[in-house]
DNA sequence: GTCAATTTGACAATGTGTTGTCAAATTGAC
DNA sequence: GTCAATTTGACAACACATTGTCAAATTGAC
């Protein structure tokens, strides 16, 4: 009998193809769902990436400096101060002065801003069904969990922490 | 009882759920894995673009001219003639007279590039076999199905003929 | 054979992310 | 309180993908 700390190559190599062919998909399905973000919520004059950083201002329970919202994010600064900068430019979000930090400038959600959020979540939320319809949560729920357990596997102890204590988890 | 084309809202809501954190995540790793990949390969002068753009060609029966590498890939033209410019500069990749049409040269391997390939192969099986380590490979391959099936319900009917034939049908 | 449609590569602009560097502001060890 | 380390935003450069436009080459209907 195999023991089960030593698979046989045969499994070994289909747990290799396998996992590559899921890579390649990861990186497919990644193109296709910006591109489709993109088009759900452009005449709302948002992208997939404005959208991203509102969503996280939205579920920040107050307001955030732009490196704070890009730790959340798993981004870097840079890349939220330039969505940051347009959404400005196009005014949904606006700059206020930080008690606490004079540089670090709070970013809050106009009402402009707002009704655009609100809007293109409540079109996620009849793409997702329909995008979703008749597949199994189980099934979901797991693919989920393997890409989540990859992804701490390749990232190594805990690269996200922003991710655990208060922001994420509510949604 | 409930019949099959009504689930609850308690079901939709869950599926809902389980869909928007499935697709985060597959934002996110797809993040982590172009930075491992490009971690890779650095040394080797590649990239996770340039490795790609090699892959193509080697796995391809014929050299063939950029814009048919672009379709095999499912990028554009544009993108796939960066990188090859770039792999050309390099020395990795010549371009060869094309017989058949005369603006469509031929993009084939030189020896560098072919051996970076190669050491890039060698490199991918012993990483991809540490990530993927007692994972069953079932649950890899149940949720590389969801991820196809997501994709195909996002890009239409058959967005990418040449992947089609006899990947996707046996999912 | 002719000519419109398609394919191909060149070029430019844009969107989104990265890294690196810098100065100002804040924080913390002492 | 002082001063080094960290955080923050500004700015620049780059990597990778997109779209759009153009001219040359090829293909196909006629």
């Amino acid at each position: 009998m195999r023991q089960a700390g030593a698979p046989s190559a045969e499994v070994r190599s289909r747990r290799r193809a396998a996992l590559t062919d899921l890579i390649l998909d990861v990186f497919r399905l990644n193109g296709v769902l910006l591109a489709s973000g993109d088009a759900l919520v452009a005449d709302l004059g948002l992208t997939s990436a404005r959208w991203q950083v509102l969503g996280a201002i939205a579920l920040a329970p107050a307001p955030l400096p732009v490196a704070h919202l890009a730790r959340t994010m798993g981004l870097t600064r840079q890349a939220v101060q330039r969505s940051v900068d347009e959404l400005r430019a196009d005014g949904l979000v606006r700059l206020e002065p930080n008690p606490h930090h004079r540089r670090a400038a709070l970013v809050r959600m106009t009402e402009p801003g707002e009704a655009a959020y609100r809007a293109a979540s409540r079109r996620q939320e009849t793409w997702a069904d329909a995008l979703a319809a008749d597949l199994p949560p189980e099934i979901i729920e797991a693919a989920d969990g393997l890409l989540r357990a990859l992804r701490a596997r390749l990232a190594g102890p805990d690269p996200s922490p922003a991710t655990a204590p208060d922001t994420l988890e509510t949604c």
